[in-house]
DNA sequence: TCTCATCACAGAGCACCGCTCTCGAATCGG
DNA sequence: CCGATTCGAGAGCGGTGCTCTGTGATGAGA
């Protein structure tokens, strides 16, 4: 994929990977708040004016860091997903769940950069909204799956759609799965909102003081997840 | 209350007091990263190392912040739950669902300091803490009243709770409300992370291209959440 | 009322930050 | 080989948190 371009063009490659890296490295070792672009600069005994070449700015990189989580997170998702039997409906919904967790556990400043609270005047580039779809749309094929078996079950309480939520799913349900009805993507939603809400409280400090260390809740509350949306037992 | 104090002890409870006003203020404007003790003397129309004089540190200034918007916070939800009668229990779980949900909205800078990423290397002191619960500990209020006038429903699905999150539920029911099983508590504590998520996810912008605007999923989740944790309807 | 310790504040300064500009050297395409 | 482009180094700007020092105001005890 390097052939037929210049010595320069390579070497432009590999540093602005090389820099990318390093600035994982400081990420996860001190967070977004302590990424600085001179302590990468110095890291890779460049000057600090030379990083500009390859990243305009902070901001630049610390998207190209979004996106890189994002796709990691979506890649863990996504194997936890394929590593069981596709009939096997309910262990991969579980499974799903638990690679995020596990995922954000293993990479905390990682998942508080793109789960955290976002950077005062950062606009997300329409990559990283993409990206973070990914999980979301796993959860939604396993949902999908289980409605094409016809084992989803059906809800069973008092709590209604409005007309506007009715609608925001069916435009939602148009784009991503057309025959899942609105009742069943809107507990998706309530879902996909409760897995990273525990994940959040977890490695946020929430939980100190009641359900810490949070294993034993966490894979109580995907068991309840799993049966508000409906997947087969 | 300031009877007995020297002028000088009055001027620096008052000057005290400016500086968070004033920090809070930048807070609400620029977020938490955009918080900056310089600018805060600068709008005081005082020199910035005067401002150590009264928060020894730009973190202390933060922790003042924290403790505030957990009091904030708290105060809104208590409100919310006595506007309405002791005996609409399932109005109240809402309103205090709703409140919480309204004072993130019209404070999320502050809501973002509170449940956003923590500061690396940042440890919550004990008044912090003790804050943090009291939203909860409204639910859990709620939740006793239901189930003092016995109208808790029971649970209606599989998952069951593990010896050790059994455990865990029974020691902090020890703690704030004794006479309530695991499983109510285990429950609790789902509908505790899932509120939170879904006011995180709103604000920090996760839900763009899903359920946005969010006023009516957010009234949904709160009614499948008070189904969830067995609220008479 | 005088005295002396304590306190508040201004200012200078340190080390860091993101970012810009300039300049000489290396590299490239024609 | 030459002009154009790219690159790294360095200096510099304005900002940050925080420390230290000197000076003047304030307060409590004699």
């Amino acid at each position: 994929m390097n052939a037929g371009k210049t010595a320069r063009d390579r070497a432009r490659a590999e540093l602005t990977a090389e820099i990318k890296d390093e600035a994982r490295r400081q990420l996860a070792s001190s967070g977004a708040d302590g990424l600085s672009l001179r302590a990468v600069a110095r890291a890779l005994g460049m000057v600090s004016s030379a990083i500009y070449r390859y990243y305009p700015s902070r901001e630049e990189l610390l998207t190209a860091l979004i996106v890189d989580a994002y796709r990691a997170l979506g890649a863990a998702a996504t194997a936890a997903d394929q590593r069981l039997p596709d009939k096997d409906l309910r262990g991969r919904w579980q499974a799903v769940c638990h690679s995020v967790r596990d995922w954000a556990r293993a990479n905390r400043h990682e998942y508080a950069l793109i789960y955290g609270s976002p950077v005062p005047g950062y606009q997300a580039p329409e990559v990283t909204i993409v990206e973070a779809q990914k999980v979301p749309l796993i959860m939604v094929r396993v949902l999908r799956a289980a409605w094409a078996e016809g084992t989803l079950r059906p809800t069973r309480d008092s709590a209604v759609l409005s007309d506007g939520l009715a609608e925001q799913c069916r435009t939602l349900a148009e784009a991503i799965a057309p025959e899942l009805p609105p009742e069943v993507l809107a507990r998706a939603i309530v879902a996909w909102t409760q897995l990273f809400g525990m994940i959040s409280f977890e490695l946020f400090g929430q939980l100190v003081g009641s359900v810490d260390p949070s294993d034993e809740f966490f894979t109580y509350a995907v068991d309840v997840l799993a049966d508000l949306v409906g997947m087969p037992s």
